[in-house]
DNA sequence: ATGTAATCGAACAACACGTTCGACACCGTT
DNA sequence: AACGGTGTCGAACGTGTTGTTCGATTACAT
């Protein structure tokens, strides 16, 4: 990719990203956008159609690297190892305390929401993935469609209330809080 | 209130929420509002100074009315009686298959965040009070703060997973599973 | 050095917003 | 039945945003 178009897409992303953890995305103009970019109105729209398609850009730019950069790392096959320092969960919590990306702007603020759900399919689909190669088939109490939607809903319900608190605990801290939440002993290993 | 306002009103709120359910909420201009409810485009910002305040006055009219009416009911004094019969949550799931107010309309489809986010805030409150008339002050395993929003963030996740996949369960089985997640028992009465 | 491709910025039409105003219809009261 | 008050109507208006166009300029890759 053209040198030119990397920096005014990562100087788009970056203002946008700015704007976002300072006003309600629905106020938030494309002239505001490439003012702050300082970026041409033409180049912007040869770069996304709408503003909806640098939401999803971006969310894929942000989720995809973090879970990508957990499904490579060989040593993640079960998600439930209980082992806490392997644990996914604590690896993504610390990801986040990190503020990789800026992320953590973007999940503070009132426009979480449009982050937090990308994330929590992202989620879904990862402990999918691990229920399958663990042959995980439902436990008798929950059906394991609920099941999924309850670790991932709860992991990602966490995650914000950590945020909103301003990551008081530690990143080994809030794993326990999660673990503890969905009560993993009694449910499988 | 004048009747004639009482009837704007009602026919505003009645097309805002077929529209919702039919298209997302930033697709949704004035125009189509007063449109589909025969009203005045003066009529409307008489009413409403903007669609946010739409929302916010909607929002309240679907919960205050949906809490007030378990408040007022003197029966549930202890939300996690585990008298699943007079439990608050079947209470709010049987609410729900009623479709009362049409809040199913709502709840499905692409803008339930919309009001999952004010539900789940009512929620807390409630549990909050709960807590406070029980003299519950946290358990060892997880603060208080966090066990509220875990109660209220799990409870609004299984009514959008119950919602989205319509509704297959009956309100007492997913009262059940709903009560299984949070683990219950392990936690308080 | 050259052809290609991205960027700029001004201008444009289309549309949505929120307001204003005069005219009319309905309400509750007397 | 008549009244004043108030809600509604609908057209018109200024303003701001959107997404597009186009010619000129600049940076890129080779």
């Amino acid at each position: 990719m053209d040198r030119r178009q990397r920096k005014t897409r990562e100087r788009i992303f970056k203002a946008f990203t700015e704007l976002l953890s300072q006003k309600d995305v629905n106020k938030i103009t494309v002239g505001d956008i490439i003012e702050k970019a300082d970026v041409g109105r033409a180049t912007f729209y040869a770069h996304f159609p709408t503003k909806d398609f640098l939401i999803k850009d971006l969310n894929e730019e942000l989720f995809c690297h973090v879970f990508d950069s957990v499904e490579s790392d060989g040593c993640h096959k079960h998600i439930f190892k209980c082992e806490e320092t392997r644990s996914i969960y604590l690896h993504l919590f610390k990801h986040l305390q990190n503020n990789d990306n800026g992320i953590l702007d973007l999940l503070s603020g009132e426009n979480n929401e449009l982050f937090l759900r990308y994330f929590k399919e992202g989620l879904k689909k990862l402990i999918e993935k691990d229920f399958e190669k663990s042959e995980y088939t439902g436990s008798e109490e929950l059906p394991k469609a609920f099941f999924i939607n309850h670790l991932a809903a709860t992991y990602v319900e966490t995650v914000r209330w950590w945020v909103d608190n301003n990551l008081k605990e530690t990143p080994e801290e809030i794993t326990h809080l999660y673990l503890t939440a969905i009560n993993l002993k009694g449910h499988r290993v």
